[in-house]
RNA sequence: GCGCCCAUAGCUCAAUUGGAUAGAGCAUUUGGCUACGAACCAAAAGGUUUGGGGUUCGAAUCCCUAUGGGCGCGCCA
């Protein structure tokens, strides 16, 4: 049981001892701002007043009057009802104990037990590499797995390919044109092709192998080369930013599986279709859209919504509890029509959660520097780790809430990238470590005896939160509370560090601080693996 | 024009999603290394949470409205 557990628990055996009707979600606790009023805080006398006929103040009074509990040391009543509580120390005791014995597994529980959960993210279409856009999405999704993973969920990483669409013939067009070049032709390079330097690159590689001996192959040869040359890189590079999926799901794979057939069936029986202009409407009006959507072109082409559907249909009948897309802002306009179509089948779109993250701008010069496909100007998520690290990149992106429109200023990032705060933590890891490894003690079978200041206490609260804060990341998606945390932890020892001497000639005192140590960096180091994160042991 | 998102210290961002006196970093000013790592610590200063209404015990957070920004509004994906 996490701490805020324990004072629901403690609540509610106060509440049915008194005889009082509740609903368990209205049993919420707070951490308390200032220390002054006590660690944490419950307004349950203030939620309960207007029902009970009572005024908050005396509700509460009652609550703390039939609270029983060693976990707090002092319960209080508060104007205009609060009811504060003050951990016990000997708690807060036994929770660096429960730290020091899981070691790598505290913080975990299993709220998320039996529960599936779909979690796809990135899903760049493979007709270039990856930027800087790419990265915050990436970061975003794989950390949300994480944490999912560490409360017990069951979770699928899942990465969507649009291996079939119109823009896979533009990226063949744009690799033939290239290869033309290289062959000494002319290039006419369309202007909607992708003129990315990747795309020479591809060119190049084909040239170096058959020299000019393609030049008579249609475009379905060039598309195919691409794709897996750039479905490679996409992969390697996400693997080195520590990104990695449990399911690619093709989307011509959808097609050859006969799914997208049996949507259109489907969504063709279900009466909400209709032929204009040529091509085939979908009623998604009658479902929240704005207006109709076409699923079939007047040129016998499916539109992108089409397979869409049917991939989330797919989704749906692999039977997740949950799915969660993460779209770029860009994207947001997308959700009603998707949404729509699958409701207008009969599945439950609230399985269906959608997390858009805000779009980063790249600033160079103190100017906003527009990145486009159609000139190839862009700044890859390789240039990135390149410049300014892994650890520091995923730290930079998962710190951040998503509704943030970030400023990624290139100069600052490359110049002084010691202001990252990962540095801080990570500096705080290596201190520990640093003075670990000078202690000639015994490092396993560690034991704390008494909490003799206020910092300690402090500290010892902070690493008790953590399994809270974890459950909040990762119930309401959000990783950066995470990065918030370990920051704080961070700082929290950085002070204690310079006014508390660790080793001394006292061994039952030295013994106390190295525990301590040992569970501040355990912490540390689980809540950065939850961010992928891996922190140096040396500075 | 319509829709979604956003607006918090000079700058970049928090505020555990409705809690008590809105917090950090950078920049500015000041103090601290012959203690285990000064990539650190301690302190000062900086705010009408864009403006205006409303909801309630209580609002940066929810609702309405004005202004300013981002994104979208295709038989592209």
């Amino acid at each position: 049981m996490s701490i805020k557990d324990e004072l629901r628990h403690i609540i509610k055996c106060s509440l049915v001892k008194l005889d009082i009707n509740f609903l368990e979600s209205e049993i919420t606790i707070d951490i308390c701002k200032d220390k002054n009023h006590g660690d944490y805080a419950s307004n349950i006398a203030l939620v309960m007043a207007k029902n009970l006929h009572k005024s908050p103040m005396e509700i509460a009074n009652l609550i703390k009057d039939n609270i029983d509990s060693d976990v707090v040391c002092n319960v209080e009543v508060a104007m205009p009802g609060f009811i504060n509580f003050t951990i016990s120390p000997s708690y807060l005791l036994k929770t660096l104990d429960k730290i020091l014995m899981m070691k790598n597994d505290y913080g975990r529980c299993d709220i998320g037990k039996n529960k599936k959960i779909n979690l796809e993210f990135v899903s760049a279409n493979p007709t270039g590499i990856l930027h800087i856009g790419h990265g915050r999405g990436a970061v975003y999704g794989d950390s949300l797995a994480r944490i999912l993973n560490f409360i017990g969920y069951d979770v699928v990483r899942e990465y969507y390919i649009n291996d079939a669409g119109n823009q896979m013939n533009n990226l063949g067009i744009s690799i033939k044109e290239r290869y033309k070049e290289l062959c000494g032709l002319d290039c006419n390079l369309p202007e909607d092709g992708y003129h990315g330097k990747e795309i020479i690159e591809i060119a190049k590689k084909i040239y170096s192998y058959y020299k000019d001996n393609k030049l008579d192959c249609d475009i379905s040869f060039f598309k195919k080369e691409g794709l897996d040359i750039l479905l490679d890189q996409i992969k390697h590079d996400l693997d080195t930013f520590r990104v990695n999926y449990e399911v690619f799901t093709s989307e011509q794979s959808l097609y050859d599986r006969g799914i997208v057939d049996n949507t259109l069936t489907k969504l063709k029986n279900s009466g909400n279709c209709y032929i204009e202009d040529g091509a085939l409407w979908l009623k998604t009006t009658a479902y929240g859209d704005e207006k109709d959507r076409v699923l079939i072109k007047n040129d016998g082409n499916y539109t992108y919504l089409m397979p869409d559907i049917a991939y989330h249909i797919d989704k749906y009948e692999r039977g997740f509890d949950k799915m969660i897309d993460v779209f770029g802002a860009d994207h947001h306009g997308y959700i009603n029509r998707l949404k729509g179509s699958l409701s207008m089948l009969g599945y439950d779109t609230n399985k269906l959660e959608v997390k858009i993250l805000q779009m980063v701008r790249l600033i160079k010069d103190n100017q906003e520097l527009k990145l486009s496909k159609r000139t190839g100007k862009t700044y890859t998520l390789m240039e990135l780790i390149d410049d300014v690290g892994i650890n520091a990149a995923r730290f930079f992106f998962v710190a951040h809430s998503i509704d943030t429109q970030m400023d990624f200023d290139l100069d600052l990032a490359t110049s002084q990238s010691n202001d990252n705060p990962i540095y801080y933590i990570e500096y705080a890891n290596a201190r520990i470590s640093s003075i670990l490894k000078s202690y000639k003690g015994d490092l396993d079978n560690l034991k704390y005896s008494t909490i003799c200041d206020a910092n300690t206490y402090i500290i010892l609260n902070k690493l008790c939160a953590f399994e809270d804060v974890v459950k909040v990341a990762g119930e309401k998606g959000l990783p950066h509370l995470i990065a918030n945390y370990v920051y704080e932890l961070a700082s929290l020892f950085h002070s204690y560090y310079a006014n508390v001497k660790i080793i001394t000639d006292d061994v039952e005192y030295t013994k106390d601080k190295i525990a301590l140590l040992t569970a501040i960096k355990i912490v540390i180091n689980n809540a950065l693996n939850l961010i992928g994160i891996i922190p140096r042991e040396e500075m």
